[in-house]
DNA sequence: CAACTGACGATAG
DNA sequence: CCTATCGCCAGTT
């Protein structure tokens, strides 16, 4: 029985429009518990798949890619190019134009 | 049952 | 800008 957290955390991230990104703190925030990023990380490594998260939308509080590069860093930004979201120069998402802002 | 682990965040220096 | 710390908490070891 998943926690009242997860079950948020889920329905908003299922949510998030294609090219839009949100970062763990507003999932968490949203989903009650603004200092549950790390569930959220939990969340997206146990059940992305079953429960058919968009986990490449799903960035850190800065606008950028939290994966190393080899280890699905190429394949995130890359999902997320393909979606239309620009990187600058440093590689990083302008959460103004990109971040979705969560009204569920 | 205690310790450890995380794709993090906020704060302080 | 950077590093260092602490908080958070479910799931593993």
């Amino acid at each position: 029985m998943p926690s009242e957290f997860s079950l948020k955390a889920i329905k908003i991230m299922k949510n998030i429009p294609g090219g839009k990104v949100v970062t763990y703190g507003q999932v968490a925030t949203y989903a009650g518990n603004n200092r549950g990023a790390r569930q959220i990380v939990r969340l997206l490594n146990s059940s992305w798949e079953k429960e058919q998260l968009p986990w490449h939308r799903v960035i850190n509080s800065k606008g950028k890619i939290s994966l190393t590069p080899g280890d699905g860093y190429e394949l995130q930004k890359m999902l997320l190019e393909n979606e239309g979201i620009q990187f600058d120069e440093n590689d990083l998402i302008d959460l103004s134009r990109f971040g979705w802002n969560i009204n569920i």
